[in-house]
DNA sequence: GATGATTTGTACGTATGTATA
DNA sequence: ATATACATACGTACAAATCAT
């Protein structure tokens, strides 16, 4: 068979973005880890598209910091030193601190309410130990603050920064206590909030953010051999 | 003439690599204004190259926030609106704020020097009204700022928040007394991380950053016709 | 509203550069 | 070290969508 037949029946849109979007999602879930090759002819085929597509999603992948990408070399999957991944952290803490800050100086009664309702609800998952369900608790909590910020390019900002250190987090996963320290740090975070403490709660989503570079020696950059 | 000369000698890169350098440059020194089209055969003809490395160039663009693209409707230099560029120029001053105060705790006794050193120099600049040779020192004298928070990846966020207000800042450009306000503020700035006061070197640099959005309302985002 | 012109989206071929036996 | 294999870079052809008349 020639010519490939569409893979899905509704497109969701361009088949670059289709790509896009399964690679990163690839990536971010650690289904492909830091200097795994992404060889073109290989995802084309995986995908059953052109290699067109792929190169134009890559490439994209590639603005975003998710891939690297040197000429005439396959493309990889994001690497980054150990100096660089503590330099994501730290900005990932600064940016977290003026969310918050800014959230509670202008979050809405309304936004206020969510972000109560959502911390209050996830007090159950730290009893049951639900880890899964509370990381995703975690990440509409966070969403919650980087939107009552209301600052659209702060958003843009930490959102990227935390998808491209996706890769890195795993290992910090399965602390012991993790979920009621976590628990515990976001009630200080909201409690500021709610009194529009903006200064104690910028302080508190700075510390929120564990600085410690937890992730796997594996995962960090080993120059590569290709140039 | 079938095949395509190549347009220079020495090759900087890939093609897509200097499609980006030169689009990009057409963009943020207001060659193309947001909202013109880019339309892929034009660039291509232009360039003398074929569509495929400006569509990948287009796509990384697009990643990086400068062009918009919508799948079936030509690529434009991006607009935003009101409420996001002052969002692009408020983030700006937190980043900046950020760079300053990591600058004046982490800065060596060098980059110290080199920044008083730069800040000096610009003195017979504002004398002369040499706008155009202060811009170029204004910026060396940020790029020391953000190298000096020895923090990569804020240095990345605040590069690429910079380049995509460039398009937006062409309008204060000819304010009075701005070359004297800004080697003022500067000092400010030079002054408190010389003495490593975190706190006032970022307090001065937030308020360093105008945050008045002065661009032009042709600038401003009017919803595209196309879908 | 239908049709032709223009432009984007995708596939694929060939050349060139890199890695490997 | 030379040659072979293989992956990428770019050009080009065609299909599909959009816009203009």
């Amino acid at each position: 068979m020639k010519h490939a037949k569409r893979r899905e029946v509704v497109r969701t849109g361009t088949t670059v973005e289709e790509m896009v979007r399964a690679i990163a999602h690839l990536i971010v879930t650690g289904e492909l880890h830091p200097a795994d090759k992404l060889d073109e002819t290989s995802l084309a085929a995986r995908f059953d598209v052109s290699r067109t597509p792929v190169r134009e999603a890559l490439r994209q992948l590639g603005a975003m910091g998710l891939v690297e990408r040197k000429p005439n070399c396959s493309a990889v999957v994001a690497r980054v030193t150990e100096s660089y991944l503590h330099s994501m952290f730290e900005a990932m803490a600064e940016l977290e601190a003026i969310c918050a800050r800014l959230a509670a100086a202008r979050m809405t009664i309304r936004e206020r309410s969510s972000l109560e309702a959502e911390h209050r609800a996830s007090f159950r998952l730290v009893q049951e130990g639900a880890e899964e369900a509370y990381s995703v608790h975690n990440i509409r909590f966070h969403s919650l603050l980087y939107f009552g910020a209301h600052n659209e390019h702060i958003g843009e900002l930490v959102t990227q920064t935390r998808m491209r250190l996706a890769p890195f987090r795993r290992a910090q996963f399965h602390l012991p206590e993790r979920l009621s320290r976590s628990f515990q740090e976001h009630e200080t975070i909201v409690a500021a909030i709610l009194r529009a403490d903006a200064d104690a709660a910028g302080a508190a989503a700075y510390s929120h953010v564990s600085i410690v570079s937890t992730a796997a020696a594996a995962l960090i950059a080993n120059p590569s051999t290709c140039p």
